[in-house]
DNA sequence: CGAGGTGATGTCAGTTACTGCCATCACCAT
DNA sequence: ATGGTGATGGCAGTAACTGACATCACCTCG
């Protein structure tokens, strides 16, 4: 097996571009090959080329590295729930949330299941992930009540849309082959609404 | 202000019982006083009187200590979900979880208060009480599946009863005098139908 | 009553995540 | 060239957490 360790030459600078990405490559393979608890900073920061000190001016700490891509998830939710149709009823600005969410992951199938192996091994990141969806759903909340969504309604309406996103999600992971993500969380959307009510 | 400190004294052995009541007292107190991150462990022990490894023996890490009771919290949720009329639907039973879990809850508002105020305050603490939710989620979805419950009904209701657990806690422990805590979240539940449903 | 067994605790050394501080380097505008 | 700026490296320090071993109170058994 080739490990690909990126260092110092002719032609690469100090200054080699893409710091972060590096840092996401390098950690995510080394994880997956030793596990999370069994790879230091040192080790991702050496195969990414960088000093320690480096890896935290980028990621606050050695779980953040994993959740890069979490911000601009936020934002699009955010951005697609306050353009939609203003007539819609929260629950609808919610699945235009999730069609977006769904996009987004979209096509980065293998990427997301080398991920989401990583992640479910381990309590520590498990619990990083938690928190990325609980400010999703804050976010999410937040959005519904700029559109005039009263409070009490809007925090229910994000926290059905996160659980058909968890649940969905997990259909999409679970699957031999990729499939509609989007889909999958509007269908957990739909069956949520009929085991609320009772059947 | 005056500060407890429990040393060792003429008639106090050093197998003092209740070393993890005591380590939960002196955690819970120093967190509120300098903050989570400003408390070392060592003084958690030293208030205790205890070692820093003794504290270690005790609880996995340092935020571990102020999640003592969940284990018994999930094990209530559970039994009550098994113990539900059979005949009862999957939302039903949730309910009956929920139930059990507030009346678990009530008369300790003011504990409740002190600590929800040290996890708010901090992300770390957060994260912990993220993952012990999706724990107690798992296991109602568990509790679910052995009454006979396809297990996609089961993880829908069990995520529909947690997010009706957390929009019920928050309205309980904002409110300026103790209120029903069930019956908060079983209005919680009752709402998230009505906005399932799309109003 | 003494001897050993058991479980909780104490002590200590070591690793590693993370932080503060300052030096260094490439690039850029003037 | 000169100086400013932002990203990086180096290094020392703190504190969380772990492993190994000694110690102590209590219990049981003979």
């Amino acid at each position: 097996m080739s490990v690909t360790v990126i260092a110092y030459h002719r032609g690469m600078s100090r200054w080699e571009p893409d710091a972060r990405g590096r840092l996401e490559l390098a950690a995510l393979a080394l994880y997956l090959e030793r596990g999370f608890e069994q790879t230091t900073v040192a080790q991702i920061a050496e195969r990414a080329g960088l000093a320690e000190r480096t890896f935290f001016r980028h990621y606050a700490d050695k779980r953040e590295v994993l959740f890069g891509g979490s911000a601009e998830l936020q934002t699009r939710l955010v951005t697609a729930v306050a353009e939609a149709p203003a007539e819609a009823a929260p629950i609808d600005a919610v699945k235009v949330g999730l069609d977006v969410i769904g996009g987004a992951l979209q096509g980065r199938f293998e990427h997301a299941r080398k991920r989401h192996r990583v992640i479910r091994a381990n309590p520590e990141l498990l619990e990083r992930e938690l928190i990325k969806l609980a400010a999703l759903a804050t976010a999410l909340a937040e959005a519904l009540e700029q559109r005039g969504v009263p409070q009490l309604t809007a925090n229910l309406a994000a926290e059905a849309g996160i659980a058909a996103f968890k649940i969905g999600f997990n259909r999409w992971i679970s699957a031999a082959k990729e499939q509609d993500l989007a889909l999958l969380m509007r269908d957990s959307l739909d069956e949520l609404r009929a085991v609320t009510a009772g059947q």
